[in-house]
DNA sequence: TATGAATGAGGGTTCATTCAT
DNA sequence: AATGAATGAACCCTCATTCAT
C-alpha cells in the first residue's frame, strides 16, 4: 500500500536570495518577518476583521505603509500568514517513524499537533472556521489544508486495518473526519488560553483514549 | 440521586409586564422581538463584526435608533441573542425521558442538538469561540453556557456509572468535555453549510459511535 | 421649420416634498444644499481629484459622514453638482424671445452665458474637459450637455439661413462647434478669475463680433 | 516696425556642461531625458494629480529616488515638462516666412499649432487651465507662455493693418486674445481624442475661416 | 415611544518624499 | 550618482452611537 505523506507544498518560502545578501536586503527581509509575526499575533487575537493593519504595523515596529510594500493588502497578508502556519503545523504533526503501530501513530500525531500549538505563538484558532472570517474569497486555503489532513489520518487508519491492528469495519472517511475534528479542537485550545476551553493533560488524554478506543480492534 | 436539569437561568427575559399590557406596550414588545430576530439572522450570517446595526434594524423593519432603546449597544444585543439561542438549544437538547439508558441519553442529546441546529436558522457557529468574535468583554456568556452543558453531560455519565451501564473508570469531567466539544462541532456544522465540514449522516454516526464506545462498559 | 428648444431634463430636482415639510426635513434639505454649494466651490477650485470630501464637508459646515447620507460617494456628488450647474446654465442661456434675428439670438445666448457664469458661483470650468477629471466613468455627463448645446446653436443658424439673415454657405455643424467652443471658453473665464484669461468687456465684444461676422450674410 | 519673435526664455535648459562630458555625466543626462519623457507621457495621460511619481520613474526605467536628484519635486518636474513642451510648440508654430500676408500668417500658425499637437505625443491639454491642475503655485508658467503667444498674434495683426491687408478698426489685443483662445482649443483637441470634441478637418477649417473673416479688410 | 439625521473616530489604502546604503 | 525600502500624512468611506424632533 502506498502511503502518501508529503502533503503540503510550502507556499510562501521567502524568495531565495541567490546573491550574497547585502545589508539592505537583510533588513528588509527581517522587517517582513516582523510584519508576519505581528500579523500572526493580531489575527490570532482578533480574527481577520478585528485585526487592523495599523495595529499589525505598530506591533511589528514598522510604518503603516511598509506593509503594502510586502503584501498586496490585508487579505494577502492573511493568506500568507495562514499558509505559513499551516506549513509549520503540518511539519510538526507528520509521523516521524513509519513502522509504528497505527494507533500509536494516530496518538502521536494528535499529541504533536497539540504540543506544537501550545508551544508556538500561532493561530490554529483560524484553522477551522473561514466562514467567521468573511474570507470566502480565500476559498482554496481552507480546502487545501483540511482534506490533506484527513487523507493522512485515513491512510494511517487503512494501514492499521490492513495490518489487523485496527477494527476491520471502520468507516474510514467518517472516522478520519471525527479524529481530525478533535485534533483541531484541542490543538486550537492549546493556543488560545480560554479558561472555558482548557487543554489540561487529562482532557487531552481523554480525547486520545477516545480515539484509540474507537479504532482499536 | 439528584439530577439537576434546569441549567440556564434565562438572562434576558422580557421585562415582566406587571400592569395589564396596553397597546403601546404590546407593540413595543413585538418590535423588540423583531429586532432580536433580525439580529439572529444578521449575526448568524456575518458574525459579530460583520453584522451592522443598520442592517439589523432594517431587517427588523424598525429605525436605527430604536435598537438603542431596547439594548445598551451592539454588544448587549449580541449577548441577548446569544442567551436566547442557548436557551432554545438547551431546551431542544435536554433528555426527554428520564429513565432511558445513559448511553442512549447521550446519543439522544447529541442527535437532538445536531438536528436542532440543522432545522433552526440560528447561529451555533457562535457557540464555540468568543475569541473570534472580538467579544472578550462578553466573558460571562461563554462560561454560562458551556459549563452547564458539561454538567448535564457529566450528570448523565455519573448516572450511567452508578447504574453500571458505563465503564467505572471514566474521568467524568474530561470525558464530558470531549463529548461536549464533539457535540458543538457537529451541531455547528449542521448550520453552516461548509462543504469542507460536512454533516453527512454517516459522519454523525461515526461521532456518535465513537462516543458510545468510549463510555460503554 | 421645427425648432426644438427644450434641451435638458432637469436631472436632480430635489425630491418633491409632497407632505408638509416638518422642521427635521427642512433642516436636512438645507444641509444637503450646503453640501452641494460647498462641493460646487471645491470642485470648481480644485477639480474632481483635487477636491476632498473632508474639505467639502468642512466648507458646508457639516460632518464628514453626513455627505454619505445624501450622496453615494464623491463621484455621485460630483455628478449631481454637474447636473445642477448645467441645468442652471442652460436655463440662463436659452433664447428668451423667439422671433429675434438669428445673429441677435446667438449674441444674446453668448452674452447671457457669460453673464450667468460671471454672476454665479459655479464651475463652467468643468464644462469642458472630463478627461482631466479622470471621470471616464461619468461619460454620459459630458456628451449629454455638449451635443444639445451645439444642436441649439445649429437650429438658430438654420433658422437664420432659412430667413436669409445668415450666409447660405455655412457648414452648420462645424460653425456651431466653433461658436459653442468660444462660448464655453469665455463663460469659463467669467467664473475663474485668472488674470491670464481675462473676461474684459472688450474681449467679449471681440468674440461676439467675430461670431457675427462669421455668420452674417 | 519691430517684430519681436524670440518669445520664450528657455527655463530649464540642461545645466551647461562646462567640462568635457565624461561618461558619468552623459549617462546622467540621458536619464534625466528619460524621466522627462516618461513624465510627459504620464502627465499627458493622467493629468498632474493622476500621474504618480512611481509610474513616471518606472516608465523612465529609473528608480523612484533618482527623480528627486534631478527635480526638486513632482511640481518642479511638471513645470519643466510644461516649459519644454511650450518651447517645442512655439518653435513649431512660429511663422516660417516673414513676408507672407498677415491673414495667411495667422492661418499658418493656427494650422501648424494644431498639426503639431496632433503629431506630437504631448500635452497641450495642459496648455490652458492651470487651475484644474491644482498648480496655482505655478503661476509663472501660465503667464510666461500665454502673453508671448498673444503678442506674436498681435504683432502679425498690426503688421497686416499697417499693410492695409486687415481691417483698420481692429481692437488688436482683444482679437488676438480670441484667436489665441481658439488656437489653444483646437490644438488641444488634436491631442486628446475626445469624441465629444472632435478635430475634424472641416471644423478646423471653420475655425480658420472664422478668424480670417474677422480680420480681413 | 420612535425616528433617522447627524456625528466622528477609525478603517484600509495610496503615494510624494526621504535617506541609508 | 543611484537605488528602493521606508515613512506617514492624507485620502475616501463605514458605521456604532447620539439626540433633536
Amino acid at each position: 500500500m502506498k502511503i502518501f505523506y508529503p502533503l503540503f507544498i510550502p507556499m510562501n518560502a521567502p524568495p531565495t536570495p541567490r546573491e550574497a545578501p547585502n545589508r539592505r536586503h537583510e533588513q528588509s527581509e527581517e522587517r517582513r518577518r516582523r510584519i508576519l509575526d505581528g500579523a500572526r499575533a493580531c489575527f490570532g487575537e482578533a480574527g481577520f476583521a478585528g485585526a487592523t493593519v495599523g495595529r499589525i504595523a505598530e506591533r511589528a515596529g514598522v510604518s503603516n505603509g511598509l506593509l503594502y510594500r510586502h503584501f498586496r493588502n490585508k487579505e494577502h497578508l492573511f493568506e500568507v500568514v495562514l499558509a505559513e502556519i499551516i506549513g509549520d503545523w503540518v511539519r510538526a504533526m507528520v509521523p516521524s517513524r513509519r513502522n509504528e503501530p497505527a494507533a500509536d501513530a494516530l496518538e502521536g500525531m494528535f499529541r504533536r499537533s497539540v504540543d506544537f500549538c501550545r508551544d508556538h505563538p500561532l493561530l490554529p484558532a483560524l484553522l477551522r472556521d473561514d466562514r467567521q472570517l468573511q474570507l470566502t474569497r480565500i476559498s482554496a486555503a481552507s480546502h487545501d489544508r483540511i482534506q490533506p489532513h484527513r487523507d493522512l489520518v485515513a491512510s494511517i487508519l487503512r494501514r492499521g486495518m490492513a495490518a489487523g491492528e485496527l477494527r476491520a469495519d471502520l468507516d474510514v472517511p467518517s472516522i478520519a473526519d471525527v479524529i481530525c475534528q478533535l485534533q483541531s479542537d484541542y490543538s486550537g485550545r492549546a493556543y488560545r488560553r480560554d479558561p472555558d476551553h482548557p487543554d489540561a493533560p487529562e482532557i487531552i488524554d481523554a480525547a486520545v483514549s477516545m480515539v484509540r478506543r474507537a479504532v482499536i480492534a
